[in-house]
DNA sequence: TCAATCACG
DNA sequence: ACGTACGTGATTGAG
């Protein structure tokens, strides 16, 4: 075999690094608040290049000092090397990332990376070394040869995502030969590097300029044979320019890189290194396909990294209970069986379990989460989502999905073995199940420490793991659905659907799918020219505000928002509800403890925190969830618990005045926005200062106002300016929770709970605001949600200790629903009412809340 | 898989 | 100069 030369990588660090840094959001950080959006950029590339090419002799190249080069334009440098802040911050972690890919960083003072790479490609290439070069910038196309033994790995949208230009491509994409891209850029300029060019000159001109004449020199030469007048003058004015950009847009093949690139080898990636660089920065993407990349073997070497080991012993799952000492927690994990290929149903056995108390781990199979659970008997259990396991275990000590949640709520998902990497936990046990519960276990013990030194065990001990069984045991009561009033509503819309899509598509003169925003936008824009109003990606929007905007132009639009309201409802509820339900008719959601980052709950599979209620259909679709036959429902919820909460941790006397003495908030704010006297408000005014009173929890803008409120800007300016007088402790809460959350990188809520806010440390203004509002409405909004898990654990346990038959069987945020016999309903409530009051304690202002009774839920509101 | 839309608090 | 109120989940069309 004939020995050939093994290509080599180039890499531009700097173009790269840059190019990550402005395209990707500075939201990407770890959980301490660190940004690595152009650490992230820079490994998902190398991850990218090692995946597909394997390893390679690469050279990642970075600026040390500049060239001079571009030097000639002041503006260039001044752009280019003040650096943001965000991007300095990440700069000294980038060459170690590449020595852990087995890279050689390269750098020659007095230059910069593109002129290094253009010398080391044009060796390599005299050598007869094929060479890639892996680069943002266009400028680099000049390098590629004639016979192409060097091409270009440009980067495309994004930053992963990369096109290959040989000497064709380039003649494809540009018209011209790669040697004559600097003339190019002469002619054309570059507004990402500052190379000012010649005006009124773009692609297409430039390429024909230069297919004419040969060179910008040539085409300096024959000006007058240029077609246009105002073309003539303009090169004729710039000619400097162009002569300047051409050199600016020129890369150096003469620097002083001491490099034989002929002896560049391939070298391994150091894997542990690259694991620990990667969980450091919590790059869990970009990890998990790097240990693709590197496969099975790599798998066992993850194990090596820090094992938590354990003796697994083969067991029945009865002998759980005689793990450890018996007082100290059993770690407890299952897995799934799988079906076999073409098996449709997994079977009842073949489910594996793994225990784990102390060093000792026991595995084996069992016929699911419930028989293990019930092995433990009353041994305290720890648990990743101990809530899926169907039955809670009696005495849940820790859950790592809980755990995780309140360490850093924020965060998309919860793997179990993606936290553990992150924390270099890795079990040598063989056994899955096994491997899993010593993990659970292992990992236990580190949040521990963590949440203890956060101040947040107390948040973890009295509500997130108390919380567990009441959600479960509500998920298990479900909610009945009156199915068969259900089905008569859904005749009814159904046909009401179908007459309004024949009436919309007369009107429009075609028929076309109308829930499709794109063809939608086409008729109602385009065929019947109605006016446009917002814009998003894809074209213009056709939401509920716009076609109210110009409900008035053609009778079609009414229609539209008729059959929008109507086919929403119908599908999510009418068509979807019916199939959900049981032998007894009733619906079993399942609430989700660890998504929401303030801290709240939310419900899926179906949702029924967004049951419909404002409009009439709505309300009727309400009215289909109702009690268990000879049952009443009892809805208590909170009013306003958001403004009182705000009035609390603001401490603004005037606000809390309002609910001390019992006043109708919005009203009050009416008045005090407006400075009217009370009898002179009427419900129009009211209704703007709730807008208002939302707004500030939202952390709103005047021109959010202005657009809810349909007022002029200057007018929601004045609204907001004037309720901040008045109320002016909120403006100093807001301003403090906004500065001390940019200190400490988080907020926290009255019970403890915490949010990273990375946005707050963003570069880009849109974001940081972002991370203003989310500071401040993270604590209204989570103090709620803390408040009102307190009370759902103290109405679960009153309950219980009642002897009642009653039950929680629902949570919407600031509501719970009970059922029970109507006999029970006035203790209930009472019940109710003192639970959900009690978390509160004596704090100023007083919560407040309501209850209703009734057969359905709607009647109970 | 993403964007748009819309239901709720 | 620039885009614009917080938090969720379900459905659907389009790439």
């Amino acid at each position: 075999m004939p020995v050939v030369a093994d290509e080599l990588y180039l890499i531009d660090g700097n173009s790269l690094a840059y190019r990550a840094f402005f395209a990707l959001p500075e939201s990407i950080a770890t959980s301490k608040g660190q940004p690595t959006n152009a650490i992230f950029g820079l490994a998902s590339m190398l991850v990218k290049i090692l995946t597909e090419h394997g390893s390679r002799p690469t050279i990642v190249c970075w600026d040390a000092g500049s060239s001079g080069r571009k030097e000639l334009y002041g503006a260039y440098k001044a752009q280019r090397t003040a650096r943001p802040d965000l991007l300095k911050e990440q700069w000294p972690c980038f060459e170690p990332l590449v020595e852990a890919f087995g890279y050689r960083n390269v750098s020659v003072e007095g230059y910069e990376a593109d002129d290094v790479i253009a010398t080391i490609a044009e060796r390599a290439r005299e050598q007869g070394v094929p060479v890639t070069i892996v680069t943002g910038d266009r400028d680099a196309f000049q390098l590629i040869d004639p016979e192409s033994r060097i091409t270009v790995m440009a980067t495309a949208r994004g930053i992963t995502e990369t096109k290959r230009y040989d000497r064709q491509a380039v003649i494809d994409r540009y018209g011209i030969a790669p040697e004559l891209i600097p003339d190019f850029y002469g002619l054309k300029g570059d507004a990402s590097d500052n190379i000012p060019g010649v005006p009124g000159i773009g692609d297409k001109t430039a390429a024909q300029l230069l297919q004419r004449f040969g060179t910008l020199e040539g085409v300096l030469e024959h000006v007058d044979e240029v077609s246009g007048a105002k073309r003539q003058e303009n090169l004729r004015a710039h000619a400097d320019d162009a002569r300047i950009s051409k050199r600016l847009a020129t890369v150096r093949r003469d620097v002083p890189v001491p490099l034989d690139p002929a002896a560049e080898v391939a070298r391994e990636p150091d894997r542990s290194r690259l694991r620990e660089v990667f969980r450091e920065f919590e790059l869990r993407d970009p990890l998990r396909r790097l240990e693709e990349a590197l496969g099975a073997e790599a798998a066992a070497e993850a194990a090596s990294a820090a094992v938590v080991a354990a003796r697994v012993r083969a067991a029945a799952v009865g002998e759980v209970a005689s793990l450890g000492d018996g007082a100290a927690p059993v770690a407890l994990a299952v897995r799934a069986p799988l079906a076999a290929e073409g098996e449709l149903f997994a079977r009842d056995e073949g489910w594996r379990f793994g225990a784990a108390c102390g060093g000792e781990a026991l595995a084996g199979g069992c016929d699911g989460p419930a028989a293990l659970v019930a092995a433990l008997g009353d041994r305290p259990a720890i648990a990743h989502d101990a809530k899926s396991l169907g039955v809670v275990p009696a005495r849940l000590a820790h859950d790592t999905l809980l755990g995780a949640y309140l360490l850093d709520p924020a965060r998309r998902a919860f793997p179990l073995r993606e936290l553990c990497e992150e924390r270099g936990l890795a079990s040598d046990a063989a056994d899955e199940a096994a491997a899993d519960a010593v993990l659970v276990q292992a990992l236990a013990v580190a949040q521990r420490d963590e949440l203890r030194e956060r101040g947040q065990e107390r948040l973890l001990d009295e509500v997130e793991l108390p919380l567990v069984r009441v959600l479960r045991d509500m998920e298990l009561a479900g909610v009945r659905l009156d199915t068969e009033r259900l089905a008569a509503i859904a005749a009814r819309v159904r046909e009401e659907i179908a007459g309004l899509e024949r009436e919309i598509w007369d009107l429009a003169d075609e028929e076309f799918v109308i829930a499709s925003p794109q063809q939608l936008g086409a008729v109602l824009f385009e065929k019947l020219g109605l006016s446009r109003k917002r814009r998003g990606k894809t074209g213009f929007s056709t939401d509920a505000r716009v076609l109210q905007a110009i409900r008035a132009e053609h009778p079609i639009v009414v229609k539209v928002e008729r059959w929008r309201e109507l086919n929403q409802l119908a599908k999510t509820y009418l068509d979807a509800l019916p199939g959900l339900v049981d032998e007894e008719s009733r619906i079993h959601t399942t609430f989700v403890q660890a998504v929401a980052s303030t801290g709240r709950l939310s419900s899926t599979n179906p949702n029924l925190q967004n049951v419909p209620v404002r409009t009439p259909l709505g309300r009727e679709i309400r009215g289909c969830f109702e009690a268990a036959p000879g049952d009443v429902l009892v809805a208590v919820d909170y009013s306003q618990v958001e403004l009182r909460v705000l009035a609390h941790v603001a401490d603004e006397p005037v606000l809390k005045e309002v609910f001390v003495r019992g006043e109708d908030v919005h009203t009050a704010t009416a008045r005090e926005v407006f400075q009217v006297e009370e009898s002179e408000i009427d419900p129009s005014m009211r209704s703007k200062a709730k807008m208002i009173n939302y707004g500030i929890v939202y952390g709103l803008t005047d021109f959010g106002l202005a657009d809810r409120l349909n007022i002029s800007r200057e007018e929601a300016k004045a609204f907001i300016e004037a309720y901040l007088e008045r109320f002016s402790r909120v403006q100093a809460f807001m301003s403090s929770t906004i500065e001390r959350a940019g200190e400490q990188g988080f907020v926290t809520t009255l019970f403890g709970r915490r949010r990273t806010i990375p946005e707050l440390r963003a570069r880009n203004r849109q974001v940081r605001s972002l991370g203003e509002r989310l500071a401040v409405n993270t604590v209204i909004q989570g103090t709620a949600a803390d408040v009102m898990k307190l009370a759902m654990i103290g109405a679960h346990r009153a309950l219980r200790d009642s002897g009642l038959r009653s039950r929680m069987i629902l949570t919407i945020h600031d509501e719970l629903l009970f059922e029970g016999p109507p006999g029970e309903a006035d203790a209930v409530r009472a019940l109710a009412e003192r639970e959900m009051l009690a978390p509160w304690g004596e704090r100023e202002p007083p919560l407040a809340v309501e209850a209703g009774v009734g057969r359905t839920w709607l009647e109970a509101k």
